[in-house]
RNA sequence: GCGUCGGUCGGAUAGCGGCUAUUCCAGCGGACUGUAAAUCCGCCGCCCAUCGGGCACCGAAGGUUCGAGUCCUUCCCGACGCA
């Protein structure tokens, strides 16, 4: 009759901080498979610059959602719910572990916390519309629609005005947020390097993303048929990338330099938004 | 040595003689409802502080003026031109 409790393990933490190394390790050790919650890894072709795991850790442990997606298509947090929790429970069929990782804290909550998004899909035309508007006047349109959403939402923040609006044009207002949480033991580690060691692993990574090849990666989608537009929202390596092929940056170094400046103002806000989440047990780690 | 231009926050930059000295980058902190490596916000001379308050300040020193980052003099430093 008793059933043994479902279980997860969640390793967050800065991008370059080691989740990969350490979830591959355990995975070994408790018979695990790994869940990637990155939302760019996603995405087939961004190997190199959106730093996929290693073949070899590749090989050593199973690995989901990884270069599942055409880099073509656009991708949503609600959809990576939804693959997120099938591989979880698939894996839990399997009587195995399933192992969450990933820097994207959003992917993260939107599988353990489950919040529900809103069944609106993206609407690019009214998007577009809207996006020619100035924040004050998307906000005025919002406030008109649902005072409540207005009342909670940034009101310079132009992206999520839009979205607000998109949803409260579809179903007369922004419904309140709710949560289906997983129903499991879970446990989450957050890995925190020292500082001064993150910005070394940042800068080594990144020379090593060159000598990989990354700027061909990036000719590469280009060649492929994805738009330049598209490309830059793979984040800001492959928006330098962009840069550096067109002649704007001038040198590797420079390139380089750029893409170490970027990453660990990232690192930052991954940190900020990782450190109001009680349940991570944080490791120092060097 | 002579001439010209300039010295303003970690870097760059604005600043008709008149109250709180501008903007950008970097730095620090924060937010997060279907694009999240995205998007957005605050702080950024020093000290105490909860709101707020106290003290500085525009290369240095003098001067003119009710009032100077802004005008004048001298000095120091830098760039350029001429020697």
């Amino acid at each position: 009759m008793r059933q043994e409790k479902k279980k997860l393990l969640v390793i967050v933490g800065p991008t370059a901080s080691g989740k990969s190394a350490l979830a591959v390790m355990l995975a070994k050790k408790l018979g695990g498979e790994i869940v990637s919650a990155d939302s760019r890894q996603l995405y087939r072709g961004l190997e190199i610059g959106s730093n996929y795991p290693s073949q070899k850790e590749l090989h050593a442990v199973p690995h989901h959602l990884i270069g599942i997606v055409n880099p073509k298509r656009i991708f949503t947090v609600a959809k990576y719910q939804k693959l997120a929790r099938n591989a979880v429970e698939k894996i839990w069929k399997r009587n195995k572990l399933p192992i969450l990782v990933g820097g994207t804290g959003l992917y993260i909550q939107a599988v353990v916390d489950g919040f529900v998004v809103p069944e609106v899909p993206p609407n690019e035309p009214l998007r577009t519309e809207l996006e020619k508007k100035t924040a004050e006047t998307l906000a005025g349109l919002l406030k008109k629609k649902d005072k409540k959403r207005w009342r909670g939402i940034d009101k310079k923040n132009k992206r999520r005005l839009i979205r607000a609006i998109e949803v409260a044009e579809a179903l007369g207002r922004v419904p309140k947020l709710k949560f289906n949480r997983l129903k499991a033991e879970i446990s989450f580690i957050g890995l925190r390097p020292p500082k001064e060691m993150l910005e070394k692993s940042v800068r080594k990574r990144a020379g090593e993303m060159m000598r990989s090849g990354f700027i061909n990666e990036t000719k590469r989608l280009l060649g492929s048929g994805v738009t330049e537009e598209r490309i830059k929202e793979f984040g800001f390596e492959y928006r330098r990338a962009l840069q550096y092929i067109r002649g704007k940056i001038k040198s590797k170094k420079e390139l380089v330099d750029l893409i170490v400046r970027d990453t660990l103002r990232y690192a930052k806000r991954q940190i900020t938004w990782f450190k109001r989440d009680k349940r991570i047990r944080w490791i120092r780690n060097d």
